[in-house]
DNA sequence: CCAGAGTCGTGAACGCCGTTCAAGATATTT
DNA sequence: AAATATCTTGAACGGCGTTCACGACTCTGG
């Protein structure tokens, strides 16, 4: 029960970041509250706020840790993948799992926005980069003949060709796909996609 | 000056909608404050209360107009174009500049929900089908081997593809292309998208 | 082990939000 | 012109994120 001042406000910050996450999964982002959050957490609502700046920053350290998961579950999916082609739809198929096994939080790392001038802090905005990162070297084998400048911007590119898909699915838009043909959809948008980007590179 | 009570309502309607519209343009959605429209709409804080259902409702009203007014730019945008692709990539490009042109309002078309257990009224939902059909003649073009059913459906799988990009840019996201590289990278993907169909249909 | 100093958690209170509704203002009917 | 029906008004309400004076707790020097 010993514990020093540092590790209790570790232990504060950390069980608020779980209560925020499990409020987010249940009610989505729309219906995170600080009140909910730290009656979860089981302390003051006060509190919050020595342990983050604000509620804004609470669902940024969220999206952290959702972002981590997400990166480290695309890493495991493109391991075994045998060519550029099967990688990227191994990558895509993934991401649509995640999204739909994570779906209130998956949503909060793209709906979550800071008030007008605020912006996120570096430190999490370049956790994004693993979403690029993981498609980079096999967009490059497809197109040998992009230079590296070129091939950042169609990284960029690519992943929010199949993002928009899995979004607007999701989202439940009327103009969105059915989710019982989200997978198949994507599957036939990569191919494309791979089949076009071959055709252009000769 | 001799309105009647119907010519009143409708005009008291107008007037919020069109204040809302202006306050979405100028401080986005979340910006959006009843009192704020009201004030700009001459009217009392209740009478938004009379004209609309509530303030959700207000917003599908904009976001109506908005659609109506993409509607009829992209219809234009394809009048002239020669083929499949050229129309394709004239829609892309009209979707951007109208994008751009309006960004508030066009976000806020894909921002706006409805609390938990509502959901949009049938009238509105179909007046996003728009997107859809200036795509499907031309997408039905490009590929002939595809029946009418999977047509429908890589119909909105390549407009939220394109959506997509554009979506992740506007947001100013982390992942985003830089707005600079949006109209070159869309182009391009549609582009691959239409070389990959090309290549799959035969 | 104790007392003083420093720090932290607490929850009532504040200002802002969307929404409501009794009451006053206005329009219509007789 | 009076009576009735309707609409508009803005103070008030409940809920939100955030703050802050105060009481409880932790650390430190003797």
């Amino acid at each position: 029960m010993g514990q020093n001042r540092e590790e209790k406000k570790a232990d504060l910050k950390a069980r608020l970041i779980a209560a925020a996450e499990a409020e987010i999964a249940e009610h989505g982002l729309a219906g995170l509250k600080a009140r909910a959050v730290t009656a979860r957490a089981g302390c003051a609502l006060g509190a919050l706020y020595t342990a983050v700046e604000d509620l804004d920053m609470l669902v940024v350290e969220v999206n952290s840790r959702t972002l981590a998961r997400l990166g480290a579950s695309l890493s495991e999916a493109m391991a075994g993948a045998a060519g550029p082609e099967a990688a990227l739809q191994a990558l895509a198929a993934r991401y649509i799992d995640f999204a739909l096994e994570n779906r209130a939080l998956w949503l909060a790392l793209f709906e979550h926005r800071l008030p007008e001038g605020r912006d996120f802090p570096d430190w999490h905005r370049q956790e994004h980069a693993v979403l690029l990162t993981v498609i980079a070297p096999h967009l490059a084998a497809l197109r040998p003949d992009l230079s590296g400048e070129a091939l950042v911007l169609r990284g960029r590119t690519t992943f929010a060709a199949v993002h928009g898909v899995v979004h607007l699915a999701l989202q439940g838009r009327f103009v969105g796909l059915p989710l019982q043909s989200l997978r198949a959809e994507v599957a036939a948008l990569v191919e494309t996609m791979t089949a076009g980007a071959a055709a252009l590179a000769r």
